[in-house]
DNA sequence: GCCTTATGTTCAC
DNA sequence: TGAACCTAAGGCT
């Protein structure tokens, strides 16, 4: 599930694989093979994330930018590392793993100048240490805007995707059609902070989780198949607090899922 | 095996 | 507003 917390995860992850030694860098696909070509070798300084971002830094002031998109995927081996299957867009091999990306929406060179632009576009980020919130509420507070709409844009908070935009709102009891200038101050710094907490987990354990204990009961007549989520795709499902049945509509061409009670304004 | 669907973003009309 | 990008999982036959 690419939100933030999957780039975060990712970051770390290549960090510690590959993090201070040269990695082995092609594209077996043949749409980054110039880019690769640059790399190959190189050191790899390190790997951060900004939102649904994913920057790699070499050597020599080289910078590999990566975004997942709906699609992309990263996957992993032990070396020696089986022939590509697929369209490999970046193969990176290490001294005791390797890589594969596919279906990215972007993998590219990036400047220092492209990165300075892209942190200047993005919003604070609830999963980077030093995310300022004031800078959201700053466009929160004096936007008629849905707060649905608002939270999805990255020009505004960097990392959140359609479930946790989703599942924060029905935690806080906020319609996702209210204004996001008819928030309270108060009302925004415990949804960020809750975003905060939320996200944290999902980097650490990998997976989105948002259902409190209390409201957790075993999952007693859910299908477990379904994501556990309070209302991610549980559209005609009873609420897991008032039992009223889930809503779906369709809100800037994404899913949107809302409890018409317990988030009735 | 085939069809639908998805966590995202950009671009064209 | 809709198409395109172009992958993989899940549901269905």
């Amino acid at each position: 599930m690419p939100e933030g917390h999957t780039l975060h995860r990712l970051a770390r992850l290549h960090q510690r694989r590959f993090g201070g030694a040269p990695v082995e860098v092609c594209s077996p696909q043949g749409r980054f093979t110039s880019g690769a070509a640059l790399i190959d070798g190189l050191v790899l300084l390190g790997a951060e994330a900004w939102g649904k971002h994913l920057l790699h830094r070499y050597e020599s002031d080289l910078i590999v930018h990566i975004h997942l998109g709906l699609y992309g995927k990263f996957t992993e081996q032990a070396v020696p590392l089986d022939d590509p299957v697929g369209a490999v867009r970046l193969r990176m091999v290490g001294e005791q793993y390797g890589t594969d990306l596919r279906g990215p929406t972007a993998c590219e060179i990036y400047t220092e100048q492209q990165v300075d632009a892209l942190k200047a576009r993005l919003g604070p980020d609830p999963i980077r240490k030093d995310a300022d919130p004031g800078r959201a509420w700053a466009r929160i507070t004096k936007s008629r805007t849905p707060i649905g709409t608002l939270l999805m844009d990255q020009k505004v908070l960097a990392g959140v995707g359609n479930v946790y935009r989703a599942e924060i709102l029905f935690r806080h009891e906020i319609n996702p059609m209210r204004p996001g200038k008819d928030l309270g101050h108060a009302e925004w710094d415990a949804l960020w902070l809750d975003l905060v907490d939320l996200m944290n987990i999902g980097v650490r354990r990998g997976k989105i989780i948002t259902i409190r204990p209390e409201d957790d009961h075993g999952d007693v007549g859910y299908d477990a198949r379904r994501p556990r989520s309070y209302v991610y795709r549980q559209a005609g499902r009873p609420c897991r607090v008032c039992g009223t049945e889930i809503l779906h509509s369709v809100m800037q061409a994404r899913n949107l899922f809302w409890c018409p009670v317990c988030q009735a304004s």
